[in-house]
RNA sequence: GUGGAUGUAGUUCAGUCGGUUAGAACGUCGGAUUGUGGUUCCGAAAGUCGUGGGUUCGAGCCCCAUCUUCCACCCCA
């Protein structure tokens, strides 16, 4: 007896239901993403090691997937390198690649080295998953699909306008609900300064972002418990006390305590134009600026950008920022880029949760065509052409069996409408229809089934789905 | 990576103190109905109790290991 077949841990299969709300997940994400002129690229699964290794922190180095070399892996060892015990260093000796962690840094990668075929500003979007060693929990996935958009080549604060835009219109388009949070590295590269830590600055981010989770007494016991002193910890608690006040007067607060550090004031002038900005346009979502929010990716420099649901609590579904010096870790310096991840598995468990499907899974069979036999099937796929060609998503049951069964087929898949064509029907030329949700049904000749398409089946569609150029025959 | 819980028909769950043949609901399949589904009625199939060891006369129940899922850290989408 052989055991049940299973897959690795923290990865899923995806049925037929769950597929079509997934996709209609990515098509709204996608659509949005071209809407404002971004362009599709894919990378592999896999990259070398080097490219990977060393751009998320020792945390992130400890999460990636690494493959072993094909072959021998062995041969290339010598005695030395037989004697090491210690993980890190053996892996390196016997896996050159690994598999993708986030799609960003392949980004950069890709920008570098086809940085002559690129026209910049750069704005590509990218749907593909990604892979991380971690532990799964609920929300937390060892394979999930991330939806970068990123715009690499310009330093304009319009950007980071343009994906709070996009942020904002993608969960609107989802009917999801989205708080979106803003912060700048380089305020609290500022505020790392003015309590005369600045070369602290990861492990105050790092306490910080757990404000909101912990309160102030047990990050106050963090940043000592990492070795700060209790003049900056009284410091920083000045600072953070802003969090009461509006964004705006934060950021007023700010600019009169930072004005020695001129980091932190950069930041502060980036907020300012950006919250200047977002007040030129409308945005359904709330936005606020949150000096806790850190987000561990230390490749980030400017804006960071951090979205959670308004509804569900399954950490946060979008977030990115801007990395001024990304590329330049692979040969090209001075480019700066800005971009944000969608979390669509996150996303999806939200809107499960929410039941916000419900509107959306139309992509099944509208018509099912009943197999009378072999003599009715001819006549039958001319009906199924004209209903194809009127862009009805139309089916013949393959076999011949009782109708009760093809019925009740059509019945466990909600294909809302039957048709039959037995003999009565085709020496009329006609051909009967029925309607699975009232039970209602009806003789109709050839010449009436376009009218029908027209009144009922297209009835039962939303608007969306009639195509741009119908082709009626 | 650290600590803790969990696992019984396809699904959700019962299962007494360790004691004969592990139950229910829903779902599935067949029939009532050979040109009519969803409702109703009748019937059936379905399980190596996650897996592997151990204790015991005897284990779904106790012990150990391992895997899965979940929870809290760490970190993150």
């Amino acid at each position: 007896m052989s055991s049940k077949p299973s897959i690795p841990k923290g990865t899923r299969d995806f049925s037929t239901e769950e597929m079509l709300k997934r996709e209609y997940i990515f098509e709204n994400i996608k659509k949005v993403f071209k809407l404002y002129g971004y362009q599709p690229i894919e990378t592999p699964a896999m990259e070398n090691l080097t490219t990977l290794l060393g751009k998320y922190g020792d945390e992130g180095d400890k999460l990636l997937f690494r493959i072993l070399n094909s072959g021998d892996f062995l041969s290339s060892l010598s005695n030395d390198d037989m004697a090491i015990l210690e993980y890190g260093k053996l892996s390196s000796k016997i896996c050159e690649k690994g598999l993708r962690y986030d799609l960003t840094v392949p980004f950069a990668r890709y920008v570098v080295q086809h940085r002559d075929e690129i026209v910049f500003p750069f704005k590509r979007y990218q749907i593909q998953p990604v892979w991380r060693a971690d532990r799964p929990q609920k929300g937390r996935y060892r394979e999930f699909f991330q939806c970068d958009v990123d715009v690499i080549g310009s330093d304009s604060i319009l950007n980071e306008l343009e994906l709070i835009q996009i942020i904002d219109q993608v969960f609107e388009s989802l009917k999801v609900g989205a708080q979106i949070k803003i912060n700048n590295r380089k305020v609290l590269a500022g505020i790392a300064e003015f309590a005369g830590v600045p070369e602290r600055i990861t492990d105050i981010t790092v306490a910080l972002d757990k404000f909101e989770k912990i309160g102030w007494d047990k990050v106050k016991e963090e940043l000592y418990g990492k070795g700060i002193n209790n003049k900056s910890i009284k410091d920083i608690e000045s600072i953070i006390n802003v969090i009461r006040l509006t964004d705006a007067e934060k950021l007023i607060f700010l600019r009169r305590i930072l004005l020695d550090f001129p980091i932190g004031l950069e930041g502060i002038k980036e907020l300012e134009e950006l919250f200047h900005l977002l007040e030129k346009v409308h945005i359904n979502s709330s936005i606020v600026f949150d000096l806790t929010l850190a987000r561990g990716l230390n490749y980030y420099t400017g804006a960071i950008i951090e979205v959670k649901s308004t509804d569900i609590n399954i950490g946060s579904i979008c977030g990115g920022g801007r990395y001024d010096n990304l590329t330049g870790i692979f040969g090209l310096p001075g480019v700066s880029g800005v971009g944000v991840s969608f979390g669509a598995d996150r996303i999806y468990d939200v809107m499960d949760q929410l039941n916000l499907f419900e509107k959306s899974n139309s992509s099944s069979t509208e018509v099912l065509l009943l197999n009378f036999g072999e003599a009715e099937t001819e006549y039958g796929l001319k009906v199924l052409r004209i209903l194809r060609n009127m862009n009805i998503r139309a089916e013949l049951y393959p076999d011949q069996i009782s109708l009760k069964k093809q019925m009740s087929y059509a019945n466990s898949k909600k294909i809302p409408f039957i048709l039959m064509a037995g003999e009565n029907e085709i020496n009329n030329n006609c051909i009967k229809v029925k309607n699975m949700s009232s039970g209602e049904q009806k003789v109709i000749s050839m010449k009436e089934l376009k009218k029908f398409v027209e009144n009922e089946i297209r009835q039962t569609k939303g608007i969306d789905s009639l195509p741009p150029n119908l082709k009626i025959l």
